[in-house]
RNA sequence: GGGCGUUUAGCUCAGUUGGCUAGAGCAUCUCCCUUACAAGGAGAGGGUCGGGGGUUCGAGUCCCUCAACGCCCA
């Protein structure tokens, strides 16, 4: 660890000691929550108080993979909730004198964009579309329901995505800054922006040389309203009803019918086999022969495969290209035809699939053309049973459906060329790599990583990488093409490094020229875009800027902790630790810390959709920041938590009470800062603080910011309402007074530091109470210690006098609520009766004691049980 | 179907390697305008720690089992 000393030298900042004194002249009349926020976050700007030192080596250094909100969506009390634990801790760490990195990024870059960039406008892209300078949309947001979106061209399209970008990106960082996050906005990223293309399509051709990528035609899973393929980390299996349709196959030779049960009977016309278990001796007969499909009358082959389920349905199934992952397994496997019917648009196509040559089979296909997948099942289940070879009526079900996870229709599966960057989904080696990657992170909470084992675990394939999209990082490589203008994709064309970031829909490959487009013997460019993913999984190189700044980079990588939801751990978390174990041959962060959900007092996830959101800028005007953060930071880290304007008023009250406490401590009285508390009571109480301080220090050290508040926040009520009550009145003797210089210089020990304690939690609140006696902001000074605190005293700790102590003035006080008095109300006699310590402890403490309870006179005697009790006399005027 | 988590006061949650009579805040009730704070303070009531079984001198805590709720994966 950097000591205070050293620390200060490298910052160059001329801090003073923790509890030196300032004049007095600095402490508020009337202390007030009002405007500190504005004050102060325009304060941090200027001294520029959370700016990363780079010239930190690794080891001063801590480091933060702060997630890029998507700046599609508006910014609501789950960001708050996650990225104010982040902010604790980086404030804790800068308080301990590291040089904290921790950079915001924006997330602009994708779908979501694009669909809010369509909504907000009243747009379309359109490729064919040519490019129109000075585009006006047709609207700038709220466009009617009845609007017809205006297609336009992808530059145009583009600059409407960078236009709405930017203006939601100024209110994120606005938000941001009130919340009080102590980023350093000089190190903002945006996903979109050339540096993290560059660094995206830099990833991807490094990816690509070492053969970690790939390009191959094959069946993959569609979106059909997005037209684009997507990824297994973007699936979710949905419950929808479905059928059961009971189909008669016909054997060619004659010898009669297999039934067959399918949930898709759309898809007859795709049928390239019938297939059933090996072991199933109904059907062993038929392996090997074929049979001829219903309405269309196509001879199809009877195979055997152990992925046939014996007991669904009739136990043989129809194998089509594609109704599922399973018919793709088969296919491949047993080296089946294809017949795709399904468009990239999800309806039938318009010509028949091989093999269909049947009159009457074109027939029924033809009404089928153009049809959803939906429509032609209706259709071919109307004319199955008019050909009377649909046994039975449909049988209602409810079965899990793979859906994108965006998406609002079931995936189809298309054949199309796709890219993919290997992660242990076709490699057992790779796999274990990075099980083990996993395994050595520190998961906070820790459960958590079982969710990474599962997830990798179960991977059935390679990273899908490529999307059939406009808004996002171009897939970075050109295809020549033959003399017979053939696309040859085995050898891809790349960019030197130097030129990224390239789009090559616009940008020529080396060695051509851009009238060679599309052109026998010239090239063309890779039309999709990569994944937002494939650009996020790289945030710690951008944020860090790889190969850009690498002096920087090697200060910062690995980065200390990736804070993230755990709904993400399968798709971002993981695509980050694939692409540096395959960059960098190691993680890329040593912590990864899963904030949990938040739930509306009802305990449901709060969502949009359901009507429950609260926007958090209004709760930042009615309760302010601190209180706030005071609610967040009071889960303990990955637990989902129910939203409550409770604990805000709460946080409100501990931040209002800070103020005052502090106010009072200043205004006791002054004292030499060389003072020494002599009391016993007084250094008592700092060795209570002690303790709290190490235990807060080694909670921080654990990222569990929830249980330094919990033990700051116990101990501070006990000071104010106990210890300062106390000493209150030796705190206001003359200033030569022995008592009144200890009660002084333990109160403003305590109170610097319970201020600093305070600060990474509620840094408003304690800037500015720490601004009234010191100079600099708090949060740049040191963490406090414990002996710092114990410094010079001349006894340890003693709790039992402490506890002697509260529990004599407890009695009093018990004794005048029980009497329905004020508190004021004078005391003629208390009688006590303790253990013999305690009877120490409060005799050594009386002074205090009478005058915090106004006793005139008192006795105690020694008694057998480890309880103080007291008989209280109160005076017959007492209000 | 596999994995993970949760279950403690009316509500939200602490409870560390097993150890005094199980704690806090909110809410409720009573009282007090007191010189840092009435946007405050002093006190009170409220729990067979999800059920059952086991280990132990001792279990909210460890083991087994059952249940409910939630999440992840298939």
């Amino acid at each position: 660890m950097v000591s205070r000393f050293e620390w200060r030298c490298r910052r160059g900042s001329a801090l003073l000691p923790a509890y030196d004194l300032r004049p007095m002249s600095g402490v508020p009349e009337k202390p007030s929550l009002e405007n500190v926020e504005s004050k102060w976050i325009e304060s941090w700007t200027q001294n520029a108080t959370y700016a990363f030192d780079r010239s930190a080596t690794r080891d001063g250094v801590f480091a933060i993979d702060t997630p890029p909100p998507t700046v599609s969506g508006s910014l609501h009390m789950g960001h708050v909730f996650s990225y104010t634990h982040t902010d604790t801790v980086a404030r804790f760490w800068r308080m301990r004198g590291k040089s904290v990195f921790y950079p915001m990024g924006w997330d602009d870059n994708g779908l979501p964009t694009e669909r809010r960039v369509q909504n907000y406008f009243g747009v379309s892209c359109d490729a064919s579309v040519p490019y129109a300078a000075h585009f006006e949309p047709p609207f700038r947001g709220d466009p009617p329901k009845d609007h017809r979106a205006v297609p336009v061209s992808r530059p145009n399209f583009i600059e409407l995505c960078e236009e709405l970008t930017a203006q939601d990106e100024k209110v994120f960082e606005d938000l941001f800054r009130r919340l009080g996050l102590s980023v350093d906005w000089s190190l903002l990223y945006t996903t979109i922006e050339d540096r993290s293309r560059r660094a995206s399509q830099r990833g991807f051709l490094r990816n690509l040389a070492r053969g970690e990528a790939y390009t191959q035609e094959a069946p993959t899973l569609w979106d059909v309203d997005f037209r684009t393929a997507v990824a297994q980390a973007e699936l979710e299996d949905r419950d929808r009803p479905g059928a059961y349709h009971t189909i008669a196959f016909h054997k060619s030779d004659g010898s009669g019918d297999v039934l067959i049960d399918t949930t898709r009977p759309e898809l007859l016309p795709a049928c390239v086999a019938l297939i059933a278990h090996p072991d199933d001796p109904r059907y062993q007969p038929l392996f090997g022969k074929t049979v001829r499909t219903p309405l269309f009358n196509v001879e199809v082959p009877v195979y055997a495969h152990p992925l046939a389920q014996i007991d669904k349905g009739t136990g043989i199934a129809m194998c089509c290209t594609f109704g599922d992952l399973t018919d793709v397994i088969w296919w491949r496997e047993l080296q089946l035809q294809m017949r795709a019917i399904i468009s990239r648009d999800g309806r039938i196509v318009a010509d028949a699939p091989d093999g269909l040559t049947d009159a009457a089979g074109l027939a029924h296909y033809q009404t089928l053309v153009g049809k959803s997948a939906k429509q032609a099942q209706t259709a071919i289940a109307t004319m199955l049973s008019e050909s009377g070879e649909m046994i039975g009526e449909p049988r209602a079900i409810t079965h899990p459906v793979k859906f994108y996870e965006k998406g609002d229709r079931p995936l189809e599966i298309v054949t199309s060329r796709q890219w993919y960057i290997r992660n242990g989904g076709r490699d057992a080696a790779l796999r274990d790599a990075l099980l083990e990657r996993g395994a050595a992170l520190t998961w906070l909470p820790d459960h958590m990583r079982h969710r990474y084992s599962n997830w990798v675990e179960g991977l059935n394939g390679d990273w899908l990488v490529s999307r059939q999209r406009w808004f996002g990082v171009p897939v970075p490589v050109w295809y020549s093409l033959d003399a017979n203008g053939e696309t040859q994709y085995d050898t891809p064309l790349v960019p030197e490094e130097s030129r990224l970031p390239i789009d090559p829909s616009t940008d020529a490959p080396a060695g051509y020229t851009e009238d060679q487009r599309g052109k026998p013997g010239g090239f063309i460019g890779d039309p999709d875009v990569m994944d937002t993913w494939a650009t996020s999984s790289l945030t710690p190189q951008i944020a860090g800027k790889w190969e850009d700044d690498n002096d920087l980079f090697t200060r910062v990588f690995p980065f200390d902790v990736r804070p993230q939801g755990h709904d993400i751990i399968r798709t971002w978390l993981f695509s980050t630790m694939v692409r540096s174990h395959l960059e960098h041959g190691t993680a890329p962060w040593t912590h990864a810390a899963l904030s949990g959900w938040i739930l509306d007092p009802d305990r449901k996830k709060m969502s949009k959709s359901k009507g429950n959101v609260v926007t958090p800028s209004d709760l930042f005007d009615s309760y302010g920041s601190d209180a706030v953060r005071y609610w967040a930071v009071g889960a303990r880290p990955g637990v989902d938590t129910a939203f409550s304007e409770d604990q805000m008023k709460v946080g409100r009250k501990l931040a209002t009470k800070l103020l005052n406490v502090s106010k009072f401590v200043l205004g006791i009285g002054d004292v030499d800062s060389s003072a020494v508390p002599t009391e016993p009571i007084d250094i008592a109480m700092l060795h209570r603080l002690a303790g709290v301080v190490e235990e807060a220090t080694v909670a921080f050290e654990a990222f569990d910011y929830a249980r330094v508040l919990e033990r700051t926040e116990a101990f501070f009520w006990w000071f104010c309402d106990d210890y300062v009550e106390l000493v209150k009145t030796r705190g206001y003797l003359e200033d030569s007074d022995p008592g009144a210089i200890s009660a002084r210089a333990a109160l403003r020990r305590a109170l610097s530091t319970l201020q600093r304690l305070f600060a990474p939690l509620l840094p408003f609140a304690t800037e500015e109470v720490w601004s009234w006696w010191q100079s600099g902001s708090i949060h740049q000074a040191a963490w406090p210690t414990s002996d710092q605190l114990t410094a010079a005293l001349a006894t340890g700790p003693n709790e039992e006098l402490l506890d002697a102590i509260c529990a004599a003035i407890g009695g009093i006080r018990r004794a005048k609520t029980e009497a329905k008095v004020s508190q004021r109300a004078v005391v003629t006699e208390a009688v006590f009766t303790a253990s013999p310590d305690a009877v120490g402890a409060i005799t050594a403490g009386w002074t205090d004691i009478a005058n915090a309870g106004s006793v005139e006179k008192w006795s105690i005697s020694p008694s057998d049980s480890a309880e103080v009790t007291v008989a209280v006399t109160l005076a017959p005027n007492n209000p």
